[in-house]
RNA sequence: GCGCCCGUAGCUCAACUGGAUAGAGCAUCCGCCUUCUAAGCGGAAGCGUGUGGGUUCAAGUCCCACCGGGCGUACCA
């Protein structure tokens, strides 16, 4: 049960009785949130200054009183208290609380409860080009992508991950010019995978050669014009092209695998840019025929999402400019392909949201997309472009393939295992060093420890972010092990673990028939007040598709835990129902902690 | 030129449909290991949110202008 919606029904007479406009009464009600200082309470109802009819000379302290005299009698709240300027100031009863801790306890979900309307998500994640090993640019959307899937999963929705391949793209077009004119066939036995992305590489620079930094360039650049030219062929049909086409993919769809793995992402499905391409010249004659693409400068077009297609230079000037749907030449573009996935994905599974979790450079297209795909009949669809920042290297400039030296993913999961084992030994050394009792985990186990807290690191460096701005990629930051990081909620939940073993308990007893719950002291008190808010913390992420509020949340948790840790003995409590009571908290916390971070995609060990 | 995103302690970031004295972590300084794991805990110091206006009972949050940065801007994806 959401602690929120349980204040806000008991404020709802109250506040619907008094509201002078009673359309308001839902923000009213929405204006009761967490207290933002404990000084004042665990939550705070702030409706009154809003309620107040200060021309009349109403103050909102008098109404704030008025609320709280309308309040039914109830043992969920200590009497609130009205602050000068009209906060109305809420604390939960210890009482309260101990119970609902106590029915917590047996609730294998913590206490979040299925949303009552399902809704069906497609989520569009990770989209890696195949043919080149994935880098720390596909990282974001991966980990962001998949921890959506996850905690909407988790709240009862049906969602669909959908990894949306770049596998018919123009690099499909270089490996082919790259492949024709400069492979190496012993290496393409050995291993096609590294043969493939040296020859993507390769023809990059051959490009870059004629033509700077810019990376695909317009027409006159010889090397990429006949790249182009291969794509060309390749969409066209080509049976040379496309013979070849067909031989890369079993490489690079095998070369995807251990990544995905490591990194513990299952996406559903992956429909590929190939996939769709049979459907492209139909999409175009359909939005055509309906009149939403025109012709324009010989290439075909859709207008921006204005409406709009510029057509003078001055509009030119002032317009955003329409997406192309078919080039020119014929070919089609990933607009096109973008508004096909979307039929298909309406028809196979009839979506109520198509979130896409894709980098903020592509705001325009998305822009122009939705805008588009809405007029074409899918105006019933939620489209949300979730986008984040650019990964920055060190040089402040964003990845890219084609700058070469490109961080590969799985080199930088092996980097962060390595530093977060070299982090760990020492620790260890300095807990051996000042006489403290250290756990000799065997090699196997710190092997463990290591992928389990370098990955973990990796991921909640990102998702403990919701930042659209750049960010420079420092592994040394990613994997540092102290404050808000991954390996503090590890650590939290290894400490738990670590009462229970110690104790030789068996934690089923607190799950089934959970002893009643002593909240004696603050610490204890601030603990069962975070438990119950896991599921408001829960529904925060997925409201706002915001993997970051759910490590707030741990981080808040964690953190009480700690101070409960340093303060509360457990094993040695004065009285076996304090060490009971304690057990539950316990156990409920490491639950708690386990269950945040897997709906983040990260794990957990026993001991560290 | 036009458009989008961003600008909050030395650094990295929070701040939940505008709400009380803008919070954390890192780094710095001080303190705590005979008790369940010190990858821990307690404390100190540090910002008034790029600038200038405006709206509001109330602005980091909304509006306008400007400054600074990033990205995008019809035939790459």
């Amino acid at each position: 049960m959401n602690l929120l919606t349980q204040l806000r029904s008991l404020f709802e007479p109250a506040v619907t009785a008094l509201a002078p406009d009673k359309a308001k009464v839902p923000d009213l009600l929405g204006a009761i949130k967490p207290a933002a200082n404990a000084d004042h309470g665990d939550y705070q109802a702030n409706c009154a200054m809003a309620m107040a009819n200060r021309a009349a000379g109403q103050q909102p302290q008098d109404v704030a009183k008025a609320i709280v005299a309308a309040l039914p009698a109830n043992d969920v709240l200590e009497p609130p208290t009205v602050a000068e300027k009209g906060f109305i100031n809420l604390r939960l009863t210890s009482d309260f609380l101990s119970r609902s801790v106590r029915v917590l306890a047996t609730d294998p979900k913590l206490g979040v409860v299925p949303v009552a309307k399902p809704r069906t998500f497609v989520i569009d994640l990770s989209g890696p080009n195949v043919a080149k090993p994935l880098h720390v640019g596909h990282l974001r959307s991966t980990i962001i992508g998949d921890s959506l899937v996850r905690i909407l999963r988790f709240l009862g929705h049906t969602v669909i991950g959908d990894n949306h391949l770049g596998d018919w793209g123009t690099q499909f077009g270089i490996l082919l010019y790259g492949y024709k004119n400069h492979r190496d066939d012993a290496a393409f036995k050995a291993d096609p995978v590294r043969e493939l992305a040296r020859l993507y590489l390769h023809v990059r620079n051959l490009a870059k050669i004629a033509e700077g930094d810019d990376e695909d360039g317009a027409a006159g650049n010889p090397v990429m014009d006949a790249c182009r030219t291969e794509t060309s062929k390749l969409h066209a049909g080509d049976a040379e092209n496309v013979a070849l086409w067909q031989s890369f993919m079993p490489a690079c769809l095998k070369m995807l695998e251990p990544i995905y793995a490591r990194l513990d992402v299952k996406i559903d499905h992956a429909l590929g840019e190939s996939f769709y391409n049979p459907m492209l010249a139909g999409v175009v004659t359909d939005m055509l025929t309906k009149g939403i693409a025109y012709e324009s400068n010989g290439a075909v077009v859709i207008p921006n999402a204005k409406g709009v297609i510029p057509r003078t230079a001055d509009e030119q000037q002032r317009e955003e400019p329409p997406a192309i749907i078919r080039k020119r030449d014929g070919a089609f573009t990933y607009t096109t392909t973008d508004l096909a996935t979307i039929k298909h994905r309406a028809v196979t599974w009839k979506p109520d949201a198509i979130l896409y979790v894709v980098g903020a450079p592509q705001a325009l297209h998305f822009k122009t997309l939705f805008a588009q795909a809405k007029r074409w009949g899918y105006a019933h669809i939620e489209f949300q472009h979730l986008q984040f920042g650019s990964m920055l290297g060190a040089d402040r400039r964003m990845f890219a393939t084609r700058r070469g030296g490109v961080l590969e993913l799985m080199a930088l999961l092996d980097d962060a295992a390595r530093l977060s084992l070299q982090k760990y030994e020492e620790s260890v050394a300095a807990r051996r060093a000042s006489g403290r009792k250290v756990y000799e985990a065997s090699a196997a186990e710190k092997a463990e420890i290591a992928e389990v807290v370098g990955v973990g690191a990796v991921k909640y460096a990102d998702l403990s972010q919701n930042r659209t701005t750049d960010y420079v990629f420092d592994l040394d930051k990613m994997t540092a092990t102290v404050g808000n990081t991954a390996t503090y909620m590890q650590y939290a939940y290894a400490r738990c673990r670590s009462i229970f073993r110690e104790g030789g308990i068996d934690e089923a007893r607190f799950r089934t028939n959970p002893p009643a719950v002593l909240l004696t002291v603050p610490a204890e008190r601030a603990l069962a007040l975070q438990l119950l808010k896991f599921p408001e913390a829960v529904d925060n992420a997925a409201a706002d598709y915001a993997p970051h509020l759910l490590t707030a949340y741990l981080w808040d948790l964690a953190k009480s835990y700690s101070v409960f840790f340093e303060n509360c003995p457990v094993l040695n409590a004065v009285t076996p129902e304090l060490r009971d009571s304690r057990l539950l908290l316990v156990d409920l916390v490491s639950r708690a902690i386990k269950q945040a971070l897997d709906l983040l995609g990260i794990r957990v060990v026993e001991r560290m």
